[in-house]
DNA sequence: AGCAAGATTAGC
DNA sequence: CTAATCTTGCTA
């Protein structure tokens, strides 16, 4: 266990803010499962966010079940649904004090930590897809339904601080869904390798913005 | 009790 | 583009 990824976790305070926020500032920040021995870590790129008030795609819209009752609250821990029968995906709560029910669904990492357990669970993968893509990111680091509920603040997950992306954030529609799939509430690094699914159009938009700011 | 749909993925 | 695979939540 090195200590360049075993630091400090984030405090729990960060949880506490707006979803489309945290999606945003969770970018760059390294996230950490310790199985075993042995420590899972990658550097978060992709990210989705989920409200219930006007977001028709997210789990909560329709109230509280039994499934999706940890996206009620409290911040700070892990929301983990089953996906297609087959894939997990992982979410982080972000629900505040009388706000929506609301999280972040993590689509996407670079490996930092534990690439040997990772290549096991995902033989045949390039390295730089071992964590691309919501479902392989679970798979890749160990998650299943039984880390639904766990702190973010407690053994053995954490998401620790990290140096901001240098690179421009692409803001983008979510992936995979049908309803409120106008909502630009996807986010990525421009130019990680890792990422899921790249939106040209949105990347074209930033480098023109970029250019009128600081002309070549 | 039955059924349609799904925050996906890998392979053809 | 489609199958795989199974749970959830809605409808009857």
């Amino acid at each position: 266990v090195t200590a360049a990824v075993w630091g400090p976790p984030v405090p729990a305070a960060f949880y506490d803010q707006p979803v489309l926020e945290i999606a945003r500032r969770l970018l760059g920040k390294t996230f950490c499962h310790l199985v075993g021995a042995t420590l899972l870590a990658g550097r978060i790129v992709e990210t989705e966010a989920y409200a219930s008030d006007i977001d028709e795609a997210s789990h909560a819209y329709r109230g509280r079940t039994p499934r999706n009752a940890v996206m009620f609250g409290p911040p700070g821990h892990l929301y983990v649904y089953r996906s297609y029968g087959i894939h997990h995906c992982l979410n982080v709560v972000t629900t505040q004090v009388n706000g929506p029910a609301s999280a972040v669904l993590i689509r996407a990492m670079e490996p930092l930590a534990g690439l040997e357990y990772m290549r096991r669970q995902r033989t045949g993968a390039r390295d730089s897809a071992l964590l691309c893509g919501p479902g392989n990111v679970c798979r890749a680091l160990g998650i299943d339904l039984r880390r639904n509920g766990y702190s973010l603040s407690e053994d053995p997950l954490r998401i620790e601080d990290a140096p901001k992306p240098t690179a421009p954030i692409v803001v983008t529609t979510r992936i995979g869904i049908s309803r409120s799939a106008e909502l630009p509430w996807r986010f990525y690094v421009h130019g990680s390798a890792c990422v899921s699914r790249r939106d040209r159009q949105a990347e074209a938009a930033i480098e023109r913005q970029q250019d009128s700011v600081a002309p070549a």
